[in-house]
DNA sequence: TTGACGTGACGAATTCGTTCGCTACTATAA
DNA sequence: TTATAGTAGCGAACGAATTCGTCACGTCAA
Protein backbone atom coordinates (compact mmCIF):
# COMPACT_ATOMS: atom_id res chain seq x y z
CA UNK A 1 0.00 0.00 0.00
CA UNK A 2 2.68 2.43 0.72
CA UNK A 3 4.80 1.44 -2.12
CA UNK A 4 1.54 1.47 -4.86
CA UNK A 5 1.03 5.11 -3.12
CA UNK A 6 4.42 6.15 -4.02
CA UNK A 7 4.34 5.38 -7.37
CA UNK A 8 1.38 7.42 -7.77
CA UNK A 9 2.94 10.15 -6.43
CA UNK A 10 6.18 9.66 -8.46
CA UNK A 11 4.43 8.75 -11.90
CA UNK A 12 2.28 11.92 -11.37
CA UNK A 13 -0.60 10.04 -13.32
CA UNK A 14 -3.87 10.26 -12.53
CA UNK A 15 -3.16 11.21 -9.06
CA UNK A 16 -4.58 14.08 -6.96
CA UNK A 17 -6.86 16.73 -7.95
CA UNK A 18 -4.59 19.84 -8.60
CA UNK A 19 -4.95 23.59 -7.06
CA UNK A 20 -7.49 25.02 -9.35
CA UNK A 21 -9.25 21.35 -9.89
CA UNK A 22 -9.82 20.88 -6.27
CA UNK A 23 -11.83 24.20 -6.02
CA UNK A 24 -13.76 23.61 -9.17
CA UNK A 25 -14.71 20.27 -7.29
CA UNK A 26 -15.20 22.09 -4.02
CA UNK A 27 -17.86 24.18 -5.69
CA UNK A 28 -19.86 21.59 -7.09
CA UNK A 29 -19.96 19.52 -3.89
CA UNK A 30 -20.67 22.75 -1.78
CA UNK A 31 -23.46 23.73 -4.54
CA UNK A 32 -24.47 20.64 -6.38
CA UNK A 33 -24.45 20.15 -10.15
CA UNK A 34 -24.11 23.28 -11.69
CA UNK A 35 -23.74 24.77 -15.12
CA UNK A 36 -20.07 26.20 -16.58
CA UNK A 37 -21.20 29.45 -15.88
CA UNK A 38 -21.97 29.47 -12.08
CA UNK A 39 -18.91 27.22 -11.91
CA UNK A 40 -16.89 30.10 -13.33
CA UNK A 41 -18.25 32.64 -11.54
CA UNK A 42 -17.73 31.08 -8.07
CA UNK A 43 -14.47 30.18 -9.14
CA UNK A 44 -13.96 34.31 -9.56
CA UNK A 45 -13.69 34.37 -5.53
CA UNK A 46 -10.39 32.51 -5.69
CA UNK A 47 -8.45 33.41 -9.48
CA UNK A 48 -9.40 35.98 -11.90
CA UNK A 49 -8.97 33.71 -15.17
CA UNK A 50 -11.69 33.95 -18.54
CA UNK A 51 -14.63 32.18 -18.61
CA UNK A 52 -12.52 30.35 -21.67
CA UNK A 53 -10.20 29.34 -19.48
CA UNK A 54 -12.71 27.94 -16.45
CA UNK A 55 -14.40 25.58 -19.60
CA UNK A 56 -11.46 24.22 -20.40
CA UNK A 57 -10.68 23.07 -17.26
CA UNK A 58 -13.82 21.43 -16.86
CA UNK A 59 -12.83 19.82 -20.36
CA UNK A 60 -9.83 18.70 -18.97
CA UNK A 61 -11.51 17.36 -15.82
CA UNK A 62 -13.56 15.30 -17.75
CA UNK A 63 -10.78 13.61 -18.96
CA UNK A 64 -9.39 12.88 -15.80
CA UNK A 65 -12.73 11.07 -14.63
CA UNK A 66 -13.06 14.23 -12.30
CA UNK A 67 -16.39 15.14 -13.63
CA UNK A 68 -19.65 14.08 -15.08
CA UNK A 69 -21.39 16.05 -17.58
CA UNK A 70 -25.35 15.69 -18.58
CA UNK A 71 -24.92 16.43 -21.66
CA UNK A 72 -28.96 16.04 -22.36
CA UNK A 73 -29.87 19.27 -20.13
CA UNK A 74 -29.72 22.86 -22.20
CA UNK A 75 -26.81 24.44 -20.84
CA UNK A 76 -24.82 21.03 -20.18
CA UNK A 77 -24.33 20.57 -16.51
CA UNK A 78 -21.17 19.63 -14.78
CA UNK A 79 -21.39 17.12 -11.45
CA UNK A 80 -18.10 15.46 -9.50
CA UNK A 81 -17.80 12.18 -10.44
CA UNK A 82 -15.43 11.95 -6.92
CA UNK A 83 -17.39 11.29 -3.42
CA UNK A 84 -15.25 14.60 -1.37
CA UNK A 85 -14.78 12.20 1.62
CA UNK A 86 -13.13 9.85 -0.28
CA UNK A 87 -10.64 12.56 -1.88
CA UNK A 88 -10.23 14.37 1.04
CA UNK A 89 -9.11 10.80 3.16
CA UNK A 90 -7.38 10.17 -0.05
CA UNK A 91 -5.60 13.61 -0.01
CA UNK A 92 -4.70 13.72 3.76
CA UNK A 93 -3.39 10.30 3.88
CA UNK A 94 -1.15 11.86 1.23
CA UNK A 95 -0.29 14.10 3.63
CA UNK A 96 0.76 12.10 6.31
CA UNK A 97 2.98 9.67 4.20
CA UNK A 98 4.56 12.47 2.58
CA UNK A 99 5.04 15.07 5.57
CA UNK A 100 4.50 12.73 8.60
CA UNK A 101 6.51 10.08 7.69
CA UNK A 102 3.04 8.17 8.00
CA UNK A 103 2.48 9.21 11.44
CA UNK A 104 -1.11 9.99 11.62
CA UNK A 105 -0.85 10.79 15.30
CA UNK A 106 2.07 13.46 14.89
CA UNK A 107 -0.36 15.34 12.45
CA UNK A 108 -3.17 15.40 14.61
CA UNK A 109 -0.98 16.78 17.35
CA UNK A 110 -0.09 19.67 15.05
CA UNK A 111 -4.02 19.93 14.27
CA UNK A 112 -4.89 20.13 17.55
CA UNK A 113 -2.07 23.11 18.23
CA UNK A 114 -3.39 24.93 15.63
CA UNK A 115 -5.80 27.84 16.35
CA UNK A 116 -8.41 26.85 14.20
CA UNK A 117 -10.47 24.13 16.58
CA UNK A 118 -13.30 25.34 18.97
CA UNK A 119 -14.35 24.15 21.88
CA UNK A 120 -17.68 22.55 20.42
CA UNK A 121 -15.08 20.59 17.66
CA UNK A 122 -13.28 19.52 20.80
CA UNK A 123 -16.04 17.68 22.20
CA UNK A 124 -16.58 16.08 19.03
CA UNK A 125 -12.92 15.18 18.63
CA UNK A 126 -13.12 13.58 22.14
CA UNK A 127 -16.08 11.68 21.56
CA UNK A 128 -14.02 10.20 18.12
CA UNK A 129 -11.97 8.77 20.73
CA UNK A 130 -13.99 7.80 22.78
CA UNK A 131 -15.44 5.35 20.42
CA UNK A 132 -12.37 4.07 18.97
CA UNK A 133 -11.06 3.04 22.34
CA UNK A 134 -14.18 1.22 23.30
CA UNK A 135 -14.13 -0.82 19.93
CA UNK A 136 -10.05 -1.67 20.96
CA UNK B 1 -2.85 36.50 6.65
CA UNK B 2 -5.79 34.51 4.70
CA UNK B 3 -5.47 37.45 2.08
CA UNK B 4 -1.71 37.11 2.16
CA UNK B 5 -2.03 32.81 1.69
CA UNK B 6 -4.07 33.29 -0.98
CA UNK B 7 -1.51 35.49 -2.76
CA UNK B 8 1.26 33.26 -2.20
CA UNK B 9 -1.45 29.70 -3.88
CA UNK B 10 -2.02 32.03 -6.46
CA UNK B 11 1.00 33.38 -7.98
CA UNK B 12 2.67 30.16 -7.08
CA UNK B 13 5.76 32.25 -6.26
CA UNK B 14 7.97 30.58 -3.26
CA UNK B 15 5.29 28.54 -1.86
CA UNK B 16 5.26 25.00 -0.45
CA UNK B 17 8.01 22.97 -1.76
CA UNK B 18 7.18 20.23 -3.87
CA UNK B 19 7.48 16.70 -3.90
CA UNK B 20 10.94 15.84 -4.47
CA UNK B 21 11.95 18.86 -3.05
CA UNK B 22 10.31 17.49 0.29
CA UNK B 23 11.74 14.32 -0.53
CA UNK B 24 14.92 16.02 0.09
CA UNK B 25 14.12 18.14 3.15
CA UNK B 26 13.32 14.59 4.85
CA UNK B 27 16.16 13.15 4.08
CA UNK B 28 18.52 16.54 5.71
CA UNK B 29 16.02 16.47 8.52
CA UNK B 30 16.27 13.09 9.60
CA UNK B 31 20.24 12.53 8.83
CA UNK B 32 21.18 15.96 9.38
CA UNK B 33 23.92 18.23 7.24
CA UNK B 34 24.80 15.90 4.20
CA UNK B 35 27.04 15.66 1.09
CA UNK B 36 25.42 15.89 -2.11
CA UNK B 37 26.70 12.52 -2.80
CA UNK B 38 24.44 11.67 0.54
CA UNK B 39 21.60 12.84 -0.92
CA UNK B 40 21.27 11.63 -4.26
CA UNK B 41 22.34 8.00 -2.28
CA UNK B 42 19.30 8.66 -0.10
CA UNK B 43 16.98 9.72 -2.73
CA UNK B 44 17.23 6.56 -4.61
CA UNK B 45 15.41 4.91 -2.55
CA UNK B 46 12.07 7.37 -4.07
CA UNK B 47 13.26 7.85 -7.29
CA UNK B 48 15.96 6.88 -10.06
CA UNK B 49 17.36 9.66 -11.16
CA UNK B 50 20.98 10.88 -11.87
CA UNK B 51 23.86 12.45 -9.65
CA UNK B 52 23.30 15.41 -12.19
CA UNK B 53 19.56 15.78 -11.51
CA UNK B 54 19.87 15.74 -7.49
CA UNK B 55 22.46 18.64 -8.00
CA UNK B 56 20.65 20.53 -10.06
CA UNK B 57 17.43 20.10 -8.19
CA UNK B 58 19.63 20.94 -5.03
CA UNK B 59 20.56 24.22 -6.25
CA UNK B 60 16.91 25.33 -7.25
CA UNK B 61 16.07 24.50 -3.58
CA UNK B 62 18.95 26.90 -3.09
CA UNK B 63 17.26 29.31 -4.65
CA UNK B 64 14.13 29.29 -2.94
CA UNK B 65 16.19 29.25 0.27
CA UNK B 66 14.81 25.87 1.60
CA UNK B 67 18.82 25.39 1.33
CA UNK B 68 21.79 26.16 3.34
CA UNK B 69 25.31 25.40 2.08
CA UNK B 70 28.62 25.37 4.29
CA UNK B 71 31.31 26.00 1.25
CA UNK B 72 34.12 26.15 3.24
CA UNK B 73 33.65 22.06 3.93
CA UNK B 74 35.93 20.37 1.22
CA UNK B 75 32.51 18.42 -0.46
CA UNK B 76 29.76 21.13 0.11
CA UNK B 77 27.32 20.27 3.32
CA UNK B 78 23.86 20.99 2.44
CA UNK B 79 21.23 21.66 5.41
CA UNK B 80 17.82 22.31 5.17
CA UNK B 81 17.39 25.96 6.18
CA UNK B 82 13.38 25.75 7.09
CA UNK B 83 12.77 23.60 10.06
CA UNK B 84 10.94 20.55 10.02
CA UNK B 85 7.66 21.44 11.98
CA UNK B 86 7.49 24.65 10.82
CA UNK B 87 7.12 23.29 7.64
CA UNK B 88 5.16 20.10 8.41
CA UNK B 89 2.59 22.96 10.24
CA UNK B 90 2.68 25.38 7.31
CA UNK B 91 1.60 22.20 4.77
CA UNK B 92 -1.40 20.91 7.05
CA UNK B 93 -2.51 24.62 7.34
CA UNK B 94 -2.65 24.75 3.67
CA UNK B 95 -4.64 21.06 3.72
CA UNK B 96 -7.23 21.80 6.19
CA UNK B 97 -8.01 25.26 4.17
CA UNK B 98 -7.67 23.68 0.69
CA UNK B 99 -9.47 20.58 1.21
CA UNK B 100 -11.31 20.77 4.78
CA UNK B 101 -12.76 24.49 4.20
CA UNK B 102 -10.78 25.64 6.93
CA UNK B 103 -12.03 23.16 9.81
CA UNK B 104 -9.35 21.53 11.66
CA UNK B 105 -12.17 19.12 13.24
CA UNK B 106 -13.05 17.90 9.99
CA UNK B 107 -9.68 16.55 9.51
CA UNK B 108 -8.92 15.09 12.83
CA UNK B 109 -12.14 13.07 12.43
CA UNK B 110 -10.85 11.77 9.51
CA UNK B 111 -7.44 11.24 10.67
CA UNK B 112 -8.72 9.33 13.66
CA UNK B 113 -11.29 6.68 11.66
CA UNK B 114 -7.72 5.85 9.40
CA UNK B 115 -6.42 3.17 10.32
CA UNK B 116 -3.56 4.63 11.13
CA UNK B 117 -3.92 5.47 15.04
CA UNK B 118 -2.43 2.91 17.47
CA UNK B 119 -3.83 2.95 20.99
CA UNK B 120 -0.43 4.33 22.41
CA UNK B 121 -1.10 7.33 20.21
CA UNK B 122 -4.05 7.26 20.78
CA UNK B 123 -3.26 7.91 24.43
CA UNK B 124 -0.82 10.88 23.15
CA UNK B 125 -3.87 12.96 21.65
CA UNK B 126 -6.35 12.46 24.66
CA UNK B 127 -3.84 14.23 26.73
CA UNK B 128 -3.27 16.58 24.42
CA UNK B 129 -7.15 17.56 24.26
CA UNK B 130 -7.29 17.49 28.16
CA UNK B 131 -4.58 20.70 27.74
CA UNK B 132 -6.14 22.21 25.04
CA UNK B 133 -9.21 22.04 27.36
CA UNK B 134 -7.65 23.39 30.54
CA UNK B 135 -6.13 25.92 29.09
CA UNK B 136 -9.19 27.42 27.40
C1' DT C 1 -33.76 34.79 -41.88
C1' DT C 2 -30.53 37.61 -39.53
C1' DG C 3 -28.03 39.27 -35.59
C1' DA C 4 -26.65 39.06 -30.79
C1' DC C 5 -25.43 36.36 -27.09
C1' DG C 6 -24.38 32.27 -24.19
C1' DT C 7 -21.98 27.95 -24.34
C1' DG C 8 -18.19 25.03 -25.18
C1' DA C 9 -14.52 22.79 -28.22
C1' DC C 10 -9.78 23.20 -29.86
C1' DG C 11 -5.14 24.40 -30.10
C1' DA C 12 -1.27 27.52 -29.16
C1' DA C 13 1.46 29.75 -25.64
C1' DT C 14 3.28 30.13 -21.03
C1' DT C 15 4.96 28.72 -16.68
C1' DC C 16 6.84 25.55 -13.44
C1' DG C 17 8.89 21.30 -11.97
C1' DT C 18 11.87 17.92 -13.40
C1' DT C 19 15.42 15.67 -16.07
C1' DC C 20 19.80 15.19 -18.15
C1' DG C 21 24.02 16.18 -21.13
C1' DC C 22 28.03 18.62 -21.10
C1' DT C 23 31.67 21.34 -18.95
C1' DA C 24 34.71 22.79 -15.22
C1' DC C 25 36.99 22.33 -10.94
C1' DT C 26 39.38 19.69 -7.24
C1' DA C 27 41.96 16.10 -5.07
C1' DT C 28 44.28 11.97 -5.06
C1' DA C 29 46.96 8.01 -7.10
C1' DA C 30 50.43 6.59 -10.31
C1' DT D 1 52.87 16.08 -13.95
C1' DT D 2 49.21 13.32 -15.73
C1' DA D 3 45.25 10.42 -15.42
C1' DT D 4 41.18 9.32 -12.89
C1' DA D 5 37.21 9.92 -10.14
C1' DG D 6 34.12 12.72 -7.37
C1' DT D 7 31.72 17.08 -7.17
C1' DA D 8 29.21 21.08 -8.77
C1' DG D 9 27.35 24.61 -12.44
C1' DC D 10 24.82 25.70 -16.65
C1' DG D 11 21.54 25.54 -20.10
C1' DA D 12 18.40 22.94 -22.96
C1' DA D 13 14.51 19.87 -23.21
C1' DC D 14 10.35 17.62 -21.76
C1' DG D 15 5.86 17.11 -19.59
C1' DA D 16 1.98 18.70 -16.89
C1' DA D 17 -0.91 22.46 -15.41
C1' DT D 18 -2.72 26.72 -16.65
C1' DT D 19 -4.12 30.44 -19.60
C1' DC D 20 -6.33 32.52 -23.39
C1' DG D 21 -7.66 33.56 -28.36
C1' DT D 22 -10.58 31.93 -31.72
C1' DC D 23 -14.02 29.31 -33.97
C1' DA D 24 -18.46 26.74 -34.04
C1' DC D 25 -22.96 25.76 -32.57
C1' DG D 26 -27.09 26.78 -30.32
C1' DT D 27 -31.19 29.74 -28.93
C1' DC D 28 -33.98 33.67 -28.90
C1' DA D 29 -35.81 38.04 -30.46
C1' DA D 30 -36.71 41.31 -34.14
Amino acid sequence: MDAEGFLVVARHASSQPTEVELQILRILWNDGPSIARHIHDSLQAFKQTTYSTTVKMLSVMMEKGLLKRDDDAKPQVYRAAVPQQRTQKQMLSDLIDKVYDGSAAALMLHALSSKKATTEELREIRDMLDQLEEGA
